[in-house]
DNA sequence: ATCTAGCACTCTCGGGCTTTGAGTGCTAAC
DNA sequence: GTTAGCACTCAAAGCCCGAGAGTGCTAGAT
């Protein structure tokens, strides 16, 4: 932990919030500067070569001012961040889009990012849990014609996936309610993650005739574990980003997008990141990949049926709103939270 | 319709391919086109003008090169497009695609949007049909606890929608198999979009008992078709955007995402203007809407159960390689429509 | 009648120059 | 420890100019 004087921090507070308000290098003679610390340029200055010494700012070149380091937003979000919290309208309207009519969990979710990007001016993204993280509530067979069926699996949270598969030989239609009444029973509650081959293959006995079909089941299963990692994303509000002075420059607008948009990997690998608990932020270089190393991101966690089920959040500019930020993604992981683990 | 010697159209189209080949403004000395077309530069120079007086080329300032206007590229594309078949390996990546792993509907079009825009090097869009514009297959009341149901409807395509409804009181889980079974056979085939109010009442008889949770079902119904204009849209491969020339200027750029990404409406109303027949070419200008006039749509309708089932396309700039875009829009839509013809 | 060559003209682009001014670091006095 | 004064540095902006690309026009060649 670096060690601040008073003198020290007021000053890299100051910096850091002007810089972020303008997003022009800090002079020691600005202003806004002079005005809320009441010292002088010249002792500004040397509070100002402290901290460049120590790596909390910088200078673009010799005859700009003072620029925070990744390192310096480091310091301001851990040390000097305040809360600020959100007006009584914003409040409002997140509630609003949030505990509205009883929607899926997919557009409440798509509402989550939507109403987020459009409260703090960033790009927001919502990671919605792969269906392993989620609880198994039911198993439908639905016959779907010659030899197919459409085997549909109800989660806790009230999410609905399908898929269809085709029937081994030998299983008629009409097995298909009781099969499902079975497995729907024996399974109901476990967490999908856990549905094991061992697991499965119990359900219905072993040498069964339904061995088949269990299979169809189970690769379906895999192949979303195996997607598991990058869970669905649904990112908004990249028009934001797009008008932040630093990715106008057409290589970091694009490298940005990539990672946003194209290339869901990274991000999804990125958010993953984040601790369980508490909004956590990570600062340009602290990000574990290259491309968004331009970027910030704060985020949180939000719970479903009493357990962490994704993950919410903002990715901006490293000059990022920090305090409003930080305000906006906790208040919506809150009221996300309340809402899906009430209905769950 | 324009009429063009064959000189002019020479000229015409030489100054658009080369024009879409390097992006710089054509001048009538340019190597590549006196070789194509084998006159010298003055004749060249006063084709060009003819052109350009015809509104179809235009000059950025006096000795700058002729570039082709949006009017130039309709022409072109109306006129003097030649198929450009895309190449074995090609059709062959595109084949592996769509034709692999029976998936689910919604992970076919996400595989085509992919592939169609790996292949052109531009954005791709695909646009899935409302669920108003599939048949209904059946419908599954499914019990959620105290008073609430999960209402499940499966499509003809085998696509699955969910969404919780409260269960009027004095209806019992024992009841929902009923229920659920007597609305599946009477609707079975039916268009969703025809599912009128009236439709519905008669289907349980009238002061049924179930008038409120028809009444759900219902307002589901409608509020789908609410949001049908606008399809759901899945646009992929932006980054390709941003590599060309002309969305490197920041606000250009700005405009365009925002119109493929944050304001889906914008590129939903513009596909709307589609025919249902064949490749669709729409050019800067000629979109409806002023976000897209520095792009050009390339779109094809695809089919699935018999019917027009939604549109794949491309977007790109309007210096677009059309002759690859149109071929490749083409074959995407024709095996998609291959695929989910085959299986709905 | 069409094409070509020649030529004067226009206008952008890029390089190199200077000026400007913001901001610094240092030193010495308070 | 703080402040004032001052010389120094360096990017950004403005300016000028030459180079070069491309044009349109006209007169002559085919």
């Amino acid at each position: 932990m670096v060690h601040l004087d008073a003198r020290r921090r007021a000053v890299l507070r100051a910096v850091v919030e002007e810089h972020i308000r303008s997003a022009e290098p800090v002079g020691s003679e600005h202003r806004a500067l002079r005005e809320q610390l009441g010292v002088s340029p010249a002792t500004i200055r040397s509070a100002m070569a402290g901290l460049e010494e120590m790596g909390l700012l910088t200078h673009p070149h010799t005859s700009a001012g003072r620029v925070p380091t990744d390192r310096g937003y480091r310091v301001y979000v851990d040390m000097l961040l305040e809360d600020e919290p959100l007006s009584q309208a914003e409040r409002q309207a997140i509630r609003r889009q949030l505990g509205g009519a009883a929607e899926t969990p997919v557009d409440l979710l798509d509402q989550a990012a939507h109403v987020l990007a459009a409260i703090a001016q960033y790009a927001s993204v919502v990671a919605t849990p792969g269906l392993r993280q989620q609880r198994f509530q039911a198993l439908h067979l639905l016959p779907l014609g010659e030899q197919r069926a459409l085997a549909v699996i109800i989660t806790g949270t009230g999410a609905v996936q399908g898929r269809p598969i085709t029937l081994p030989a030998g299983v008629a239609s009409d097995d298909l309610d009781e099969l499902s009444r079975v497995i729907t029973q024996r399974l109901q509650g476990s967490l999908l993650a856990d549905l094991t081959d061992e697991r499965l293959e119990r359900v219905v006995g072993e040498a069964s005739r339904y061995h088949q079909l269990l299979e169809a089941l189970r690769a379906w299963l895999r192949r979303d574990l195996a997607r598991g990692a990058r869970l669905r994303l649904r990112v908004e509000g990249v028009r934001h980003l797009l008008r932040e002075p630093e990715f106008r420059r057409p290589d970091v607008a694009t490298t940005v997008l990539e990672a946003l948009l194209d290339e869901e990997s990274v991000l999804g690998q990125a958010l993953a990141a984040a601790p369980g608990e508490g909004v956590w932020v990570s600062i340009g270089t602290e990000n574990r990949f290259e491309e968004l190393r331009a970027c910030s991101l704060v985020v949180a966690g939000y719970r479903a049926g009493g357990r962490l089920a994704g993950v919410v959040g903002l990715v901006g500019p490293t000059r990022m709103r920090y305090r409003r930020a930080v305000a906006a993604v906790r208040y919506v992981a809150d009221r996300l939270s309340e809402v899906l683990d009430a209905t769950a």
